[in-house]
DNA sequence: CCTGCCTGTTACTTGCGGTAACATCAGTGT
DNA sequence: ACACTGATGTTACCGCAAGTAACAGGCAGG
């Protein structure tokens, strides 16, 4: 193997260098927000644009690798919660706090996440209808969508089902997680209770105030 | 009155002159996206950039007055939907095949609604959280929760209760709303019946499937 | 020595949001 | 009649960001 000397350096010099930049990325979007330039991210890895376009494509590119890395981790403390030895209220209610207690600890990542590219070319005029939630929201949905169908019996047609619940709790959390954290009204602790009453039905079976039209 | 007659008649043409450019602003919209520049749309109403400018200010204003008129719309139907005779379980339901049925039959519309503006400038690096959520998400929120303050009898705590419920459903019935229309996976009613089974709690009492790990 | 190949640069093009400066025409006060 | 005001419209520009040549050096291996 005469390769595995000056090949293996390069590639792994090459892959080291990506992980430079993508650090110095993180570091820049932690800052500016996720309208930080190509220019600035450059500056701040030390080098000029052409470099990070030769690694990374386009803004996008560098954004969708950045991005991998925090959502993996999101989806893996997700599917620890899931699989918490207790029962099936205390995990949803972890998974819940998990999910609350990683966008409250780094917001800016969060946003980030969320947020990733805006409008990536190729529309065509012919709709293809708003995808403009962020692929970290499609991939929760689709793991819990997963995992529900997994485990729970639901009976025929319970794949469809799993999957239109699991995008919804994961739709449900991240707009209660939003207006959360940008208001604070109450505890985290109080949310996930709040959220985990709704998820078990409370909305059924709460009496109408009297004197009002019923809901 | 002397002012009557000339300056109700200067109102009335610039607020016409303002409703035509925004027509114009919104067939570009529906035509190119919501990434559609201000030039394009200056073309479309047959004047140049700068006019649009003196009448919103800028992109954001442009925008913002295009969305009220939608939004409006939207909570209009949303509101009958949960004000029809009926009981709780069909006011949910019409309520959202109300909505679903919007952004059915209008995508482009919804898309544009759901992504404003991106990014308004005014950060300052102190994390102000991901308000990348649209304003009407946002209004459908606090609606919902006010509507079910306003008729539920929660107890104590239970305004704060609301608002979680409602930007919580809300974002629920957004988060399945999007991933329907991409993937169109079942019929409207179906999604409406899915949706509503699980805010009636059955997530909380269906069975585990046999020889599976718990749930 | 020359040929690739990687890394890096400067300098450019294109397109966008936004603005300044100027032109035009209608009604108003004196 | 005449200057003034104010809205409508223009052309031409600025600044900035994404993305792209085209060129310059280090370091293999024939």
């Amino acid at each position: 193997m005469e390769t595995t000397s000056h090949r293996g350096d390069h590639h792994r010099s090459a892959e080291h260098r990506r992980r430079e930049l993508l650090e110095a990325a993180e570091r820049v979007v932690l800052r500016d927000g996720p309208g930080a330039s190509m220019n600035a991210i450059a500056a701040e890895a030390g080098i000029t644009k052409p470099i990070l376009y030769r690694h990374f494509g386009d803004k996008d590119g560098l954004y969708r690798a950045l991005a991998v890395r925090h959502t993996d981790a999101l989806l893996d403390g997700l599917r620890a919660a899931l699989d918490a030895p207790a029962d099936r209220r205390r995990r949803v209610e972890a998974t819940l706090d998990t999910y609350l207690a990683a966008i409250e600890a780094r917001p800016q990542v969060y946003r980030f996440l969320m947020h990733p590219s805006e409008e990536t070319r190729g529309d065509e005029q012919g709709f293809d209808v708003g995808r403009q939630s962020a692929p970290v929201l499609r991939r929760m949905g689709e793991e819990l969508a997963q995992v529900i169908a997994e485990r729970l019996d639901l009976g025929p047609g319970g794949e469809e089902q799993a999957r239109v619940w699991g995008h919804g709790i994961v739709g449900m959390m991240h707009a209660a997680g939003d207006w959360w954290l940008r208001e604070r009204p109450c505890s985290r602790a109080q949310l996930v209770a709040h959220l985990a009453e709704l998820l078990w039905g409370r909305l059924a079976v709460v009496h109408d105030r009297v004197g009002a039209p019923g809901f």
